[in-house]
DNA sequence: ATAGTGTGTGTAACCGATTACATAAAATAG
DNA sequence: CTATTTTATGTAATCGGTTACACACACTAT
């Protein structure tokens, strides 16, 4: 591998010359240019990107932890990321951090060390402190931190979480159930709210009508399992996520309940699984793809000290109407 | 952040001495290394990756190439190629090529400026040359490569494909079609071939029942609706992928055919997809975990310079059946 | 003619580690 | 008691870039 002195020799200038014509820095007479160049594709030459890095503190390289990719929330997210971080001349270093903080913490350290220039944490157990002392610029993505000066993109999960049960009831839904999402998450909490903001002061409502659950199908099976033998006459579910929602279809449809005739699903977040069952899951999607992209780009700005607009991003949720609900 | 001279100072040795207590490498004191370690620990000191790497030339950071980290095979692949090199100390680059070769080789030219210390490639639809030229320690996953030294992990595509083939001929079969995966890539053949391998000399058999779709759902339902137009009598499918084949069960059910009475649909691959549909897919599953794993380990051996036992590992494949198949 | 500004280029320090080489003290051998 | 080996440490070069600073020359302004 040739190096910058080698591109130097042969176009008989100083290193400081072939740097400028680099990175357009500094005055460099057009002829001599020229020259440089010549002896840079002659030679093949490529910058090496460690010693710049050594220099400039920036490697170009961004980290993103995701509890697990093989959750399919998060492969559509990860691409979004990598496909603006290419697009920038950014590379992605992927993480999974099984949601626990050690093994977070432990991840971001070694990604400091290696220079990285940002980190998106679509996963997070850690607190606002902990995250600061990162030192690094950091965007929270799909979770909230108790902070008022971390940039975060999240959707409208309160006001999604309000609308999905709402739908609910206009179908002409009874008596509702929400199945959440893991009680350490802020996120759940925020569509349970939702969900309690709009059933609260309804007459059947009863706080067993709401259970946890870890975003897995089967547990989320086991779990509907339980709720409907202690509430059989439940006619709707409001899913935390869309596995926890599949979850639910198996339970409902194991029990012989039929979908949606006597049980109306809804989900949340709009993963493809949702088209690959059947009856086609019903859900509130969040727009995944460009929440990931949005938070790229959030973040090359604060590593290119270009100034943030705005701190905070809630995107809009969309109902998609499938099969686990009734028409209209 | 305090460097090693700053370390040395505090504790009143040279950087030779510090880095020496830090690699382990050379005769340090005892007394002077506890001296060492308290300064160390004093400064909070960790070692910057980059300054090291530019002398080592290695930067504990590989690249895995995936087509599409969307498509579901390719998170638990890369989960466990991640989990893996996190166990060594490695950082996985994550990149989707969309089986473009050419952002493939703008991609690993980046990642080698970045000093990358090796690939795997999820993805190619580079040639062996092509490879080579990378002069970077590379593992094919997935993928065959037309060459003999290029380290390879892949299950036993054909072998599986002729028992997948067999299976639905004793679930008493009269016509099977195959819906193979993409024309330009390597194990679609060999499945294909395993397909051929069973049926060719049955006098059923007609070229006409293989179609070629890609790994995409609507693509397959497509292909499949054409294919049943054309050759209503076929009642069993072998498809090229679980994706492929779970488009194929979507068309066959929006025709009004039941599966697995009427049609009887295998897999392959053993995505998690496969137990969400319903019936649920019977498939010749890989062990994708285990592969991703296997080639993660080939590929830290070879950046360590330690020997390989084994240039290709072929995994077994493993028939599970459920419900899209009929029992016995 | 002199000062001041803009252009063009080179020298050498620097980023933060590793390591070859030199040197010296301590331990062991003969 | 000297010769050799082992142990212990430091100095300075090196990895491959960037960049502060110095210097020289060509213009323009006074």
């Amino acid at each position: 591998m040739p190096t910058i002195r080698d591109v130097s020799k042969l176009a008989g200038v100083s290193v400081a010359t072939v740097s400028r014509v680099l990175n357009r820095s500094g005055y460099v007479h057009e002829e001599t240019e020229r020259k440089v160049l010549k002896a840079i594709k002659e030679l093949n030459y490529t910058p090496n990107f460690v010693a710049r890095s050594l220099t400039n503190k920036k490697t170009g390289t961004i980290g993103l932890m995701v509890p697990d990719i093989t959750n399919p929330f998060f492969p559509e997210l990860a691409r979004a990321v990598e496909d603006v971080m290419q697009q920038y001349g950014y590379t992605t270093i992927l993480g999974n951090s099984d949601e626990n903080p050690q093994k977070e913490k432990q991840y971001i350290q070694l990604l400091k060390q290696k220079y990285i220039d940002g980190v998106i944490l679509a996963s997070t157990a850690l607190t606002a402190e902990e995250v600061h002392t990162f030192k690094v610029p950091v965007v929270v993505l799909d979770r909230v931190v108790l902070s008022d000066n971390i940039p975060m993109v999240t959707s409208k999960n309160r006001e999604g979480a309000r609308e999905a049960t709402r739908f609910l009831l206009e179908q002409g839904c009874r008596k509702i159930a929400h199945l959440r999402g893991p009680v350490q998450l802020r996120i759940a909490d925020e569509r349970c709210h939702g969900y309690l903001d709009v059933v609260e002061k309804l007459e059947w409502f009863h706080p067993g009508l709401i259970v946890a659950s870890n975003y897995d199908m089967r547990q989320a099976m086991q779990a509907t399992l339980e709720l409907l033998k202690k509430h059989p006459d439940i006619d709707g579910i409001f899913a935390g996520n869309d596995i926890i929602a599949i979850g639910a279809m198996r339970a409902v449809q194991m029990l012989g309940i039929s979908i949606p005739e006597e049980m109306a699903i809804i989900g949340y977040d709009g993963i493809t699984m949702g088209e690959i069952v059947y009856p086609e899951l019903t859900t509130m999607a969040q727009p995944i793809y460009e929440m990931g992209a949005l938070a790229a780009r959030m973040l090359i700005k604060m590593i290119e000290k270009q100034p943030l607009d705005t701190l905070y991003y809630e995107l809009d949720v969309q109902l998609i109407e499938r099969g686990t609900t009734r028409k209209g």
